[in-house]
DNA sequence: TAGGCCATCTGGTCCT
DNA sequence: AGGACCAGATGGCCTA
């Protein structure tokens, strides 16, 4: 049976910054969960009302019996003996468990793999980019998630405001094609701008304000992975994205924040950008805390004297 | 049409 | 024994 999710998951627009994975579940989402439990209500009284007479593993597993037999009969002393114990008979009754067993195990599965779905949606949710039309993939999502929070810890841990430029370079480290225009996108951003072989057409201030984000100590490699776009960086993909107005792009990023959050496309029905308020609060705690240390640091040596 | 992504089934392994 | 977790196989859908 398969179910095709095909629906749009979409982010009410009037779902602020501030609600953060815990919270981040709005009644909207609440109601599009309830009515994936329902299907899947539906999807499991299937398997239970299934013929069990049709389980394709259950044909294999007579033939399996089959096989014994066949080697019992002929008694051929040419092939090992199979050891250890010997397969009990599969009578009507026990195939008719094993076949209830396996579709329970089945439905369990079901379930699973769902909630595991589900909790990536959720993470779909909170990750910067998300598009009505375009869904990142399972494992983009992921890739995307952990730069992300590679990124805002790198805010936290050094206090400063990273520009635009090294942010997006951070979060787009190993991502796809698709998912990297998607971010630009995202960003109203030219991807040419922040691609790390062009890194030297920066201006040299943004180079240095990039410093810390340069040095990504969890960049993958993704060794064994079958072909690109994954895993690798290769610029030349990024170049697909439509031209759009890049104009603030090359600003530091926290001077434009706010009038970016104000503007048209912060209302738009293209990908939204709460991280960018989100990070002007990061940010902003940062700064604090760092002026609290310094306070504190100050206060403790006036002490000592 | 090939390749990517996904859902599902399945058998194996480990744990309770 | 039964459930959770995992990885491989398979087939469907979609897109470049």
């Amino acid at each position: 049976m398969t179910k095709s999710y095909t629906e749009d998951s979409i982010m009410p627009e009037s779902q602020s910054a501030s609600t953060w994975p815990d919270e981040c579940l709005s009644s909207h989402d609440e109601h599009e969960l309830e009515k994936k439990s329902e299907e899947r209500e539906e999807c499991d009284a299937m398997a239970k009302d299934a013929d069990p007479e049709d389980v394709d593993g259950l044909n294999r597993l007579e033939e399996d019996e089959d096989d014994d037999d066949d080697e019992e009969e002929d008694g051929d002393d040419q092939k090992p003996k199979r050891r250890g114990p010997k397969k009990k008979k599969m009578t009507k009754a026990r195939l008719q468990r094993f076949k209830i067993r396996r579709m329970k195990a089945n439905a369990r599965e079901r379930n699973r793999m769902h909630g595991l779905n589900d909790a990536l949606e959720s993470l779909r949710k909170v990750v910067p980019c998300y598009s009505k039309t375009q869904k990142l993939s399972k494992i983009e999502t992921l890739r995307l998630a952990k730069n992300y929070i590679w990124a805002l810890s790198e805010i936290l841990r050094s206090g400063k405001s990273p520009d635009l430029m090294s942010f997006v370079q951070a979060l787009c480290k190993g991502l796809s094609q698709p998912t990297t225009n998607l971010v630009a996108g995202c960003l109203q951003l030219n991807p040419r701008t922040f691609l790390p072989e062009q890194s030297q057409e920066i201006p040299a201030h943004m180079q240095t304000a990039s410093a810390s984000f340069a040095a990504h100590p969890y960049s993958y490699q993704t060794p064994g992975l079958p072909s690109p776009p994954y895993g690798t960086m290769d610029s030349s993909h990024i170049f697909h994205v439509k031209p759009h107005s890049y104009g603030s792009a090359l600003e530091p990023f926290f001077e434009s924040v706010l009038t970016d959050c104000t503007s048209p496309s912060w209302n738009s029905g293209t990908p939204t950008i709460p991280f960018r308020l989100i990070m002007y609060y990061i940010c902003s705690i940062a700064r604090l805390y760092d002026m609290e240390v310094t306070r504190v640091a100050g206060k403790e040596g006036c002490d000592q004297i």
